[in-house]
DNA sequence: GCATTTATGTCAATCGGTTATCATATTTTT
DNA sequence: AAAAATATGATAACCGATTGACATAAATGC
């Protein structure tokens, strides 16, 4: 492989007036230029982008994080991140941390060990002490972890108010909610805030089934969804906290033989693809994964750039109404 | 940051000494390891890869280049492929080619330029040539590129035979083949040969309905599988190149008000999370994903290593009978 | 015609490990 | 007691690019 002195032989100029060249810094003719570029062309020369990482002491690769990489939601998320990271042109590390402390832990150090130029997390368990002392902008979607990193979300309390809106203006009048329930304090808990507090402002009746972090590794709910259809027969309205979730409601609703949406309306939660793949398609709540992939890499750009950023980002969710409801 | 230097110095021990302690090579003692552990601990050091990397000239991590992040089958060999890469030690960089071969070309680039002890590659659009001067182990997932490198397949063939006989053994006479189309030959096609072969030994008559690789970016068959159901009233047995497909034919079928699996019945391939959340559950050919990826990754591993590895590696499949037939 | 700007060369340190060479002990083996 | 194995030190080259200091020379401005 070329290296930089071999193009700066080749051109006839020296390694300093190359690597002012690809890295545009002082002055440079024309004519340097382009001798730079036709000795690049003809040695097939590549900078190495490790050595670069070293002397510059970072790099152009982020760290990208999430608890589980087959969940639909991180998917879209993992897809979106990517897209931008490259119009940026960063490459980006993926980590599934499997939501647990100790792959969280050894993926940050391999961020660090690998001089990342930032780490964007989806994933929140780690104590918030491990990146006091990292030294890396890290930029955290849908996790709170208060520690003075930039927080991109989705406004979960307002998805929340408008499911449970839609549910009763459509005439609902015994709801159930499949909420979240875990340890750690979730921006997504507060989808369960927002759907209370409109129920109880309308006088509407509503249960709630929350789900714990097992079945989030799994990502099966079918007996919990069977067993608590059976329990509440009359209910009329779901708000379920993801279209994972919602999918699964769809095949109990067709094993108990309730009609979706005449017997029985269901609102998801994410707006991912699989909600244009089950049939009924979902109903469900949008989160502008793109927007928050989008900002989210702006944000950790400005840190990487050494510029103030946001603390905390709100994105508004939509309701899109499909053929559950 | 610590670095070598300072564990050198905290522990008493010299940078050559402590590399040795950190590399396994060489004479060392019980003391100077336990000295070295315990500086490393109170410096919290941890070695800069990059510049490990650039001296040895390789890594410790691969490149996985896939047409698609958002595409179920991709999604789950995403997730791993992630996983056996951290079980042997190494990172995963992930690029997504959409299947364009100027970002295919650009992000194989990326890999070289980044010293990726690997490159796993399930997108394949790109020239052999490309890959005849990057010096760099890589193992193909479900491609084709006869260049010599590690290939790792399922059995295709196997998989459309298996679905043939199956639809047929269930009595189905009119059968339906939705398959991919292309410039470039894939694996996949082998699945529309050993249809064929099954339908015309049983004399069974068949359409088939092949289908471009713009769907394949969108991933939205339903108007074309509207039709061609609309065209095809008779049809009794569908195999679908996809669970992804499938879902849709489910929705198509619900519309123009065809039960299944009673009237029709329908097959599909991958066997991904998405089978297990259509209602009603799809029936697939069962892709070893899992088997594919440890596959894949060990002889990435072995090729990195220098020795001699499979040029070919065909995993065996399987019918999955779920809810569809 | 002198000052400034532009353009490039020369040289060398630096980033943080890896590794090889040679020297020098101490231990163990025979 | 001599030979071999074990253990560590000292030193420095090397991986490939970045960057700064300083020198030099041509082009441009006033």
């Amino acid at each position: 492989m070329a290296t930089l002195k071999d193009v700066a032989r080749e051109s006839g100029l020296t390694v300093g007036t190359v690597s002012r060249v690809l890295n545009n810094r002082g002055y440079i003719s024309d004519s340097a230029r382009e001798k730079v570029d036709q000795a690049m062309k003809k040695l097939n020369y590549r900078p190495n982008e490790v050595a670069r990482s070293l002397s510059k002491s970072t790099s152009s690769t982020i760290g990208v994080i999430v608890p589980h990489i087959r969940h639909p939601y991180f998917t879209e998320m993992i897809s979106n991140l990517e897209y931008q990271a490259y119009k940026k042109g960063y490459k980006v590390l993926l980590f599934n941390s499997r939501n647990t402390v100790e792959k969280e832990r050894e993926y940050i150090e391999m961020c660090t060990g690998n001089k990342v130029a930032g780490i964007i997390l989806c994933s929140g368990t780690v104590p918030v002490e491990v990146f006091g002392q990292i030294g890396i902008p890290v930029v955290t979607i849908e996790r709170f972890l208060d520690n003075g990193m930039a927080a991109v979300e989705c406004d979960n309390r307002q998805g929340g108010i408008l499911a449970a809106e839609k549910l009763i203006s459509c005439g609902c009048r015994h709801l159930l909610h499949v909420g979240n329930i875990g340890g750690v304090f979730m921006p997504a808990d507060m989808r369960t805030e927002g759907f209370r507090e409109v129920c109880e402002r309308e006088h509407v009746p509503f249960e709630e089934l929350l789900t714990e972090e097992i079945q989030y590794d799994s990502m099966m709910y079918g007996d919990m969804l069977e067993e608590v259809l059976r329990k509440y027969p009359e209910t009329d309205g779901m708000f379920v906290n993801s279209d994972v979730i919602a999918a699964q409601t769809l095949q109990v609703c067709r094993k108990l033989h309730i009609d979706v949406p005449e017997r029985l309306k269901i609102i998801g939660f994410d707006d991912v693809f699989l909600s244009t793949l089950t049939t009924p398609q979902l109903t469900t709540i949008h989160q502008p994964i793109r927007e928050m992939a989008e900002i989210a890499l702006n944000l950790l750009h400005d840190s990487v750039s050494g510029k103030l950023v946001a603390k905390r980002t709100v994105l508004p969710v939509s309701l899109v109404e499909r053929e559950t409801t």
